[in-house]
RNA sequence: GCCCGGGUGGUGGAACUGGUAGACACGCAGGACUUAAAAUCCUGUGGAUAGUAAUAUCUGUACGGGUUCGAUUCCCGUCCUGGGUACCA
């Protein structure tokens, strides 16, 4: 008869498992009567190691909470999909000329055969694949909505100023009136122009004023490029100047490129990050990376600039008489201008050196102080004082206006310039905590001193009244900044969504909708062309009617930026998804994954979904109302140590004898005693054939680092061996039981036996000691009813909690005490098979079955508990003596405190830990304790 | 550097709103069953000191301070560590 053995498992599991397919248990309708509840998961990018350990983590999590709902009564829509598109596939092609779809696509069939073995009720018929032409269609007919649309801050909208409108609408405008009631989000200000200007102005004129107003809009931004690779590269990979790989020069350098005004909306998603449901650190870092300042823009008069004047952005203007030099970036743009000729030489050579820095490095490197004198002076508006002209490259291009007003008494990177500089310190604030020089130093504090007519204000009070005179007296403007910039969206890569745009006598133009989607062309190699263009450059006989198509393509994050409408109606060619879908489904109730890309994908979504509601194709503002991040798995690496410049590598605990280099070592060679399987190891690489090894006790003995997750590191684990061990259902509990959801841990597979061990236990409240069906129809007493209650509560309460350890742990505690009374009766047991059945899905269904039931256990109804079983009369207090407890008293749990407090005083214990002595106060806490203090 | 997390026994972790720290599990030790092993079951298990023992006392949540009758929990400072830092996804 069967026990809960390996093959029986399989069996289980497999049955289930090809049931749910056939029956269609998780197929979901986009009509029902019952509330809907949409459950995402983050989509994986389906890399060449396959799904490891880590990415069940939040799936499982998602998939509990999906079956729960489904217990509860809800239409759940809980999909999965890839991300298909990405560098690793691009780099792989480039290494071997295979092409990225070949490698993609092999991944996904390998993540969807793991995935299917965990047992996710996803319903698998709406899969998505952002790297099909049948996604990337809609990819770029967004994309085309996006770039005939402009921000319209006069439009009256429900949610923060303005909104987006097509672009018709402003061009409408312009030939009625040019741009002078327009009122628009812009990326530089345009100059006014008249309706009749508007009309002299020839094609590729108009456009490129249009260019200023689209949201998605080709415009010059600062880049990393590379020209030896003839790429642009992230600020990551870039060291020092030099690429990471291969050491070529990296040059800082304007390029025109694609880019999407997500600044248009920096307002409205700082506001609607107060209306949703996430992590408060999630808000907090994109509320940081928004950045919102509130301030001026002052004009400094250059002292012989013919009227000219530098542009600085200040939230301090009340120190405007603390003032004593200005800093510019090195790459502003009047800096070849303003530089005298004695300093030309110092300049150039300061230029050179910083402005090819990556920006990482120029702001974690504050201790080292550089800078340079250009020469110039310009005029401080106030109090007309000259002020000498600075090049640092502790200031960004990128930030406000490239230029800052330097106020060293009141800002501490001001401050050590001008230390290093040598540069005059003016005191201008005085109080307790304004002194710079001292560790309590707040630049916000005290009053002014050394300002003229502020004299003696409190420093807000002198902020609101400069600002005013700013104001009135026209020597700048108040200004709202964020510090988040427009995001570029062109990438000099092959594997990524083509742009659906050609150019025709240099004007970009869209292609025709009923031309979509534009595909990825074949081509001879993937790295960008001899003369620097992007690899869509070798690319035959590509284009549009004869015109040449763009030649970069969308990143990474376009096709995640709007995924979730596309599970919606996956399979919809007529539009990205059918109004009716999106009426019923609206947005995602629950979102679960990483917390890396607090600043990157879920911004990026949230934009879009703002200006897909503008223009009205979708209902909601804000795209996840929930959202929980899971922790990531990291991976323990086993390393071996080569003893340097020698083919020897040296045991753990005898490496400190040797200068040795660690090597990263399969974790399929070591035991789990760090022991090396020497033989093994010998044949992995032919270049330890030959090898050495320096053993201690006869063995050899690895080390072990923390690491992320990767193949380069040689320690991933995936999920199928202990799927093929243990089940999945041990899988997904052990996942659960590790901790909660949030928090980032090594994996190890020390306590899965433990986990194993319930599932048994619990198979074997069902089953005689002969492994047959064995089920009492008694009704359940007192105990019995108080243990399923209990059980039931604390498990739906941490579910809709999402704490799913603590509930794996309820489960333990329920079943050792049914095991220990050897209960197995129907009344007890049934409910526990639906609640377990959203952690073991598999195990549960059988039992299900067993029990009696012919459908499907995913129909059933989640158990309600009864308050009349858990309820406490009374409670055994600690009583505790100076905060420390000493003794324990019980006492009815409606027992007035008073009559507690009497008790307690009156007792022989009390008495003798007291000495006799009254104390001076009692607090009573009821239902937590009695405390004495004395 | 800057922004956001985390740090509790040998290990993963638990602790509701500031109220008995260490639930639950792993590991370890001892025992039962067995010819034996595996499996299963039972008992013990933060540390230190005292005691034959039941037990008692002290100490203990990264480190140093503070608030409080009472702090793993709140506040200030330090150290270590994970994520992000705009072209990895």
């Amino acid at each position: 008869m069967a026990d809960y053995s390996k093959e029986e498992i399989k069996r289980i599991e497999h049955k289930w498992q090809q049931k749910w397919k056939v029956r269609g248990d998780y197929a979901v309708s986009n009509t029902s009567d019952k509330p809907k509840y949409y459950v995402l998961d983050m989509f994986p990018y389906p890399s060449g190691v396959g799904l490891h350990v880590g990415h069940p983590l939040g799936y499982i999590a998602s998939d509990i909470v999906s079956r729960y709902k489904r217990l509860k009564g809800f239409n759940v829509l809980h999909p999965m999909g890839f991300d298909a598109f990405g560098l690793p596939a691009e780099q792989y092609a480039i290494q071997t000329g295979q092409h990225p779809r070949v490698t993609t696509e092999k991944n996904i069939s390998t993540y969807i055969d793991q995935l299917s073995k965990i047992g996710f009720s996803y319903d698998w018929s709406r899969i998505v694949d952002t790297s099909d032409p049948g996604y990337y269609k809609w990819t770029q007919w967004i994309f085309m909505q996006l770039f005939d649309s402009w921000y319209n801050n006069n439009s009256p909208s429900d949610f923060g100023k303005g909104k987006a409108e097509p672009i018709a609408t402003l061009i409408a405008s312009f030939e009625k009136s040019g741009n002078v009631g327009v009122n628009a989000v812009t990326d530089e200000t345009v100059p006014a122009f008249s309706s009749q200007k508007w009309a002299s102005l020839n094609d590729k004129e108009k456009e490129d004023v249009l260019q200023k107003y689209r949201i998605a809009y080709l415009g010059e931004t600062m880049v990393n490029w590379c020209a030896a690779l003839g790429t642009v590269l992230s600020n990551d990979e870039v060291k020092d100047g030099v690429s990471e790989r291969g050491g070529y020069p990296v040059e800082r350098r304007k390029m025109l490129q694609w880019n999407m005004r997500i600044s248009a909306y920096a307002e409205r998603l700082l506001l609607g990050l107060d209306a949703i449901d996430w992590p408060e650190p999630i808000r907090e870092m994109q509320r940081n990376w928004i950045g919102k300042s509130i301030g001026c823009e002052l004009d400094f008069p250059l002292e012989d600039g013919d009227g000219k004047s530098i542009r600085v952005f200040t939230t301090r203007v009340d120190t405007i008489y603390g003032v004593t030099f200005m800093v510019i970036a090195p790459e502003h743009e009047l800096v070849p201008e303003i530089t005298t000729p004695e300093q030309r030489a110092h300049v150039t050579e300061y230029v050179d050196m910083a402005k090819n820095r990556s920006e990482r490095d120029r702001m974690s490197d504050v201790k080292r102080i550089s800078g340079a004198f250009t020469g110039a002076y310009v005029i401080n508006p106030f109090n007309k004082e000259r002020i000498p002209v600075w090049i640092a490259d502790y200031v960004l291009a990128g930030y406000g206006t490239g230029a800052v007003m330097a106020v060293p008494s009141n800002d501490t990177r001001d401050y050590a310039f001008a230390t290093y500089f040598n540069l005059p310190v003016i005191q201008i604030l005085e109080g307790p905590t304004s002194d710079i020089t001292k560790d309590n130093f707040d630049p916000k504090s005290g009053r002014m001193i050394n300002s003229a007519s502020l004299n003696g204000m409190p420093w807000h009070d002198a902020m609101e009244m400069t600002a005013q005179q700013v104001d009135e007296q026209g020597i700048g403007v108040k200004k709202v900044n964020y510090r988040m910039r427009d995001a570029i969206f062109g990438r000099q890569r092959y594997w990524g969504e083509p742009f659906p745009v050609y150019f025709k006598d240099g004007i970009p133009k869209l292609v025709d909708e009923h031309d979509l989607p534009v595909t990825l062309p074949k081509i001879d190699a993937y790295r960008p062309t001899d003369t620097g263009e992007p690899p869509l450059g070798r690319a035959k006989d590509w284009n549009y009617k004869g015109y040449s198509y763009e030649l970069t393509t969308m990143p990474g994050w376009a096709g995640s930026s709007w995924y979730w409408f596309r599970y919606m109606d996956p399979d919809n060619n007529k539009e990205f998804c059918s109004r009716a879908a999106i009426s019923y489904w609206k947005d995602v109730d629950l979102y679960i994954g990483g917390s890396e890309h607090a600043t990157g994908h879920l911004l990026y979504s949230r934009f879009w979904c703002k200006v897909m509601k503008d223009l009205g194709f979708v209902d909601s503002e804000e795209p996840f109302k929930k959202l929980i991040n899971q922790g990531h798995i990291q991976g323990i690496s086993k390393l071996a140590y080569r003893i340097n410049g020698t083919q020897k590598f040296v045991s753990y605990n005898l490496r400190k004898n040797y200068e040795v280099t660690p090597l990263h070592v399969d974790v399929n060679f070591v035991d789990a005693n760090d022991v090396l399987d020497v033989s093994k190891f010998k044949t992995w690489r032919d270049d330890l054939r030959g090898i050495e090894l320096i053993l201690e006790d006869g063995k050899y003995i690895c080390g072990s680092e923390v690491d992320k997750m990767s193949k380069r590191y040689y320690n991933v684990v995936n999920p199928d061996d202990i799927v093929d061990s243990y089940g999945a259902d041990t899988l997904r509990m052990y996942e659960m039981f590790l901790g909660p959801l949030e928090l980032s841990k090594p994996w190890n597979t020390h306590g899965i036996d433990g986990v194993f061990k319930f599932l048994r236990r619990f198979w074997h409240l069902f089953h005689d000691s002969h492994g047959s069906l064995s089920i009492s129809e008694d009704a359940p007493t007192k105990g019995e009813l108080k243990v399923l209650h209990k059980t039931i509560k604390k498990v739906a309460h941490d579910i809709e909690h999402f704490s799913f350890n603590t509930s794996v742990s309820e489960f333990m505690i329920c079943i050792n005490e049914l095991s220990s009374i050897k209960c197995n009766k129907r009344s007890v047991l049934e409910p526990l098979v639906i609640a377990l059945s959203p952690y073991a899905p598999h195990i549960t269904e059988e039992l299900w079955e067993k029990l009696g039931h012919e459908e499907s256990l995913s129909n059933a109804c989640f158990p309600k508990y009864n308050e009349d079983f858990l309820k406490e009369d009374s409670f055994e207090y600690p009583i505790s003596i100076n905060g420390k407890v000493r003794t324990k008293m019980n006492f009815a749990l409606d027992m007035p405190k008073e009559d507690i407090e009497k008790l307690v005083l009156a007792s022989e214990v009390v008495l003798k830990w007291t000495e006799g002595k009254a104390p001076k106060k009692i607090i009573v806490v009821p239902g937590r304790i009695v405390n004495l203090v004395l």
